[in-house]
RNA sequence: GCCGAAGUGGCGGAAUUGGUAGACGCGCUGGACUCAAAAUCCAGUGGGGCUUAUACCUCGUGCCGGUUCGAGUCCGGCCUUCGGUACCA
């Protein structure tokens, strides 16, 4: 009975030391939501800080570990910019409109719109528990009218210039289904994932904005943005820029001309088939009557095929001859025309000239249907009989090229473009890979197309005080047949704008990219009546300073974005080239190797982790787990490590609850008043403010929570040895270390030593003792022939020839080098001696 | 296929410009406290060899090769995993 007391009394006196995690967070949760501590001043320009991360899809699944570790540690940077004095905006939204609520309430027959509003409620919960500092004032979604209203505003002005544009393009059309398929619905055999019917290709009339129109102001201005080097070269490589000469082939006995796009006129010589694309309009026009039905089957053949099957270097080489030849413009010689599968008709001009010598996938089908292969570039080194093994695709001698032989290849692709535009045989022309933007979905849940087709006025877009369009509540998403607002009568039947007589809707949506592509500028004031975002703040607070997001939307939206931005820039609307100066990009969290989603059904819920040990641990554990833009697989097995710190770091605090009330710190110390221990935690402190903010700045917050562990350690171990100012000295710094990370918890702690105010309200940020950084002595590594034999202590900056003596004094070099003749020696001041002996 | 990344102890990872590989944490082992356990605290912990022991030797950053006094880091060639590939966002 009595050893029941006494543990029961034990139990309840731990229970009181535990960090109280729950109350912690709620407390400081609402003093924040209470006293608007992070609402931004948008007029206080000095020190401004955008800093902004990728608005929530808030799909059927709520926050799961993804979105804190993408949320959090953002989070954390913006605190410590805010401690540092910035002025910092960091606001939250909901990219809400999308596919998945669209196949969820296929699902469910809930209605897009019901579901997604839940979802933001519970989302918006959610976030708030994460005690991230959101300017909720600012808090936007895109699936309300107010919003997308200016979609189609955006839409008009791209129209008004241009730069939106119809024209046919191929969806996934499932026969079963009688619907259109995004690329993820249809399953690696290219069939339906729904009903494993064969989707089909099929061709229909959709709207574009001509992105292709900035393709090199979108490539030049990459140099002007800090962004990872490996998203700069994504979007290089997507857009794909290449500059060539445009070649005319005569077709002979027919007045069709070929003309095909080449980065090699050097080569002309060597052209011994040419191919067409199978979506080639000249196929049908071209192919001879003898060849009609093969040409028609393989064309066939080839719908099916992806294009990424299609452009395969591994897979076999198909195509069939048209019968047709072309003429080559240089020569004079005729060459069969060829169809086949690995010519898109999306690049260039669809068609090609084949230079089986030079070219390595031409080289392949020459190889393979028997075509000739001739040589006319030179290898450097080799003689013109040596018999080609493999195509040679890099500069050498121009041969067998009538008067151009003898030249350097590369003078050949500037002679020969000369001579082919001074003959009207062929232009220079620069090509880019990079498409127009596709943005028509025969969806429902996205924003109207402000577009109506009368049969006497055409075309004619919404005037713009008629917008929005509203999107209509009433649709039977289920709808057989193309886009599920066509067989709402009363949303497709209007009058014409322009005649007033009867018109029908554009049926379609648009992609959800064009929301992604302006968000940025709208949350500065979502509710602007005015216009679709307030252009003087635009121009004082973008470009966004730090923008955070997967690196999955390197080259999609990040890039869709950036054309928007530009766009908006050439009409007024904001005076920068870019939208994003500083870009970061955060891992993806893996679960059992693959990504999370709920669709394979191995999304973590963090809410367990919240509630076994709070928001601060669970973020923190997040940060600890590996480098920020790695990511990693998702393991809770360390999550009690960073819960050990925490409640360490709590009893510290609470050993010293008060303490700044008894004692006043001072701003720095000079080491020789201080004793050993006082100077080795003077000496940590210090250090720690010094890395801890390089990391933060950087993203590297593993090694920023690991820096603060060591200075606990070195708290928990000296502090018995330290006058009560020092502590003070250490323990407001710790505190403020602690709060970007941790912030409740950072609150609490500065609470404890006696302060008043939440830190964040008066920010505070501590100057470093820079001469508490040096140190007095060093370890020199002493290697021999590169190996590690000995360490000597030396004190710091001794001079070189004071080192070398204390080194061949140490009996271990001796005796790795007794006998043997020194050859040379390194020294690398305060770190390493090195000897090479023989 | 193409474009872009990554690979280090039993595990997550550290090593900021080519300079002491394994910081910090998890786990494990031993000890203290306890009737006992949990929690906490202290110590140890890459593999192999050798020694009474301090020590010392040796191998070691996906694989093969190269540059260098010195390579996890740079170069060439592979292997594996991940992201994107234009209608998931």
């Amino acid at each position: 009975m009595i050893t029941f007391l006494i543990n029961f009394f034990r139990i309840l006196e731990r229970v009181e030391m535990k960090y109280p995690f729950a109350e912690v967070e709620k407390k400081w949760q609402s003093y924040w939501e209470n006293n608007q501590v992070f609402k931004t001043d948008l007029a206080d320009l000095e020190k401004k800080l955008y800093c902004l991360v990728m608005f929530i899809y808030p799909s059927g699944s709520k926050l799961h570990c993804g979105h804190w570790y993408n949320y959090g540690p953002t989070d954390s940077w913006a605190r410590f910019k805010k401690l540092q004095g910035y002025n910092v905006f960091e606001p939250m939204g909901y990219d809400a409109f999308g596919l998945p609520a669209e196949n969820y309430a296929i699902k469910t027959g809930i209605h897009p719109q019901d579901s997604t509003f839940t979802n933001i409620d519970d989302i918006r919960n959610q976030l708030k528990h994460m005690g991230c500092m959101y300017d909720w004032s600012a808090e936007l979604m895109t699936c309300v009218p107010e919003y997308y209203k200016w979609n189609q505003w955006l839409f008009l002005q791209l129209y008004k210039r241009g730069l939106a544009y119809r024209k046919k393009a191929p969806v996934n059309w499932c026969p079963s289904c009688q619907t259109v398929l995004a690329n993820e619905q249809v399953q690696q055999d290219g069939s339906c994932e729904r009903c494993g019917t064969m989707v089909e290709h099929k061709n229909l009339t959709q709207w574009f904005f001509k992105i292709t129109d900035y393709a090199d102001e979108l490539l030049d201005g990459l140099n002007k943005i800090d962004w990872p080097d490996k998203t700069k070269l994504m979007q290089t490589n997507w857009i794909g820029k290449s500059v060539g000469t445009e070649v005319k082939f005569r077709v002979e006995g027919h007045d069709e001309t070929i003309t095909v796009f080449t980065t090699r006129p050097d080569t002309l010589f060597g052209v011994t088939y040419a191919v067409l694309a199978p979506e080639s309009e000249l196929v049908e026009k071209l192919t001879t009557d003898e060849y009609k039905e093969t040409v028609q089957k393989y064309v066939d053949s080839v719908k099916s095929l992806t294009e990424i099957e299609r452009t395969s270097t591994v897979k076999e080489k198909t195509g069939v001859p048209t019968g047709a030849f072309a003429i080559n413009p240089v020569n004079g010689e005729k060459v069969p025309i060829w169809v086949a599968d690995y010519v898109l008709a999306s690049y260039g001009t669809g068609s090609v000239m084949a230079v089986p010598g030079h070219d390595e996938r031409d080289f392949e089908f020459a190889e393979k249907f028997g075509l000739p292969i001739r040589k006319v570039i030179l290898e450097p080194g080799k003689n013109p009989e040596d018999k080609l093994e493999e195509a040679y695709t890099d500069a050498g001698t121009m041969i067998n090229s009538g008067e151009f032989s003898g030249l350097n290849s590369d003078d050949g692709i500037e002679k020969v473009s000369d001579w082919l535009e001074e003959k009207s045989l062929g232009n220079r022309k620069t090509n880019f890979r990079l498409r127009d933007w596709l943005i028509s979905r025969q969806r429902y849940w996205g924003t109207p197309i402000p577009v109506v087709y009368c049969d006497k006025c055409g075309e004619v877009p919404i005037p713009e005080d008629q917008l929005p369009v509203t999107l209509p509540y009433d649709v039977n998403i289920k709808s057989d047949g193309g886009s599920p607002l066509a067989k709402n009568e009363e949303f497709i039947n209007t009058a014409c704008p322009q005649c007033g007589g009867a018109a029908k809707r554009d049926a379609d949506t648009m992609d959800t990219f064009v929301d992604s592509s302006w968000y940025y500028l709208r949350y500065l004031n979502p509710n602007f009546n005015d216009g679709m975002f307030d252009t003087k703040l635009a121009n004082e607070w973008t470009p966004v300073d730090m923008y955070v997001g997967g690196a999955e939307h390197a080259t999609m939206h990040l890039l869709y974005a950036r054309f928007i931005h530009k766009f908006l820039r050439d009409i007024g609307m904001v005076n920068s080239d870019e939208p994003f100066a500083k870009l970061v990009h955060q891992g993806t969290i893996t679960n059992q190797g693959a990504k999370m989603s709920k669709s394979k059904g191995n999304v973590v819920n963090p809410d367990s982790f919240i509630n076994d040990y709070g928001s601060d641990v669970f973020r923190m554990y997040l940060m600890f787990m590996g480098p920020y833009e790695l990511g990693g697989d998702w393991s809770d097995k360390g999550i009690v490590g960073v819960d050990r710190f925490v409640q360490r770091t709590y009893s510290l605090f609470k050993k010293y609850e008060g303490i700044s009330k008894e004692s006043e710190s001072k701003d720095a110390y000079e080491l020789s008043d201080l004793n050993e221990n006082e100077k080795s935690v003077y000496r940590k402190v210090n250090h720690t403010l010094n890395k801890f903010s390089e990391e933060i700045e950087h993203f590297r917050f593993n090694t920023a929570v690991a820096l603060l562990m060591e200075l606990l350690n070195e708290l928990n171990k000296n502090f018995e040895q330290c006058r009560i100012d020092l502590i003070v000295y250490s323990l407001e710094r710790f505190s403020a270390l602690l709060s970007p990370l941790a912030p409740h918890l950072g609150e609490e702690c500065w609470g404890l030593i006696g302060r008043e105010k939440s830190m964040y309200e008066d920010p505070v940020w501590f100057e470093i003792d820079t001469k508490a950084l040096t140190v007095d002595n060093v370890t020199i590594a002493v290697q021999v022939n590169g190996k590690l034999r000995a360490k000597i202590d030396m004190p710091v900056d001794t001079p070189q020839d004071e080192v070398k003596s204390a080194v061949f004094n140490d009996d271990k070099v001796k005796s790795h080098t007794d006998g043997k003749t020194v050859v040379k020696e390194i020294y690398v001041p305060n770190k390493i001696y090195n000897i090479v002996v023989k």
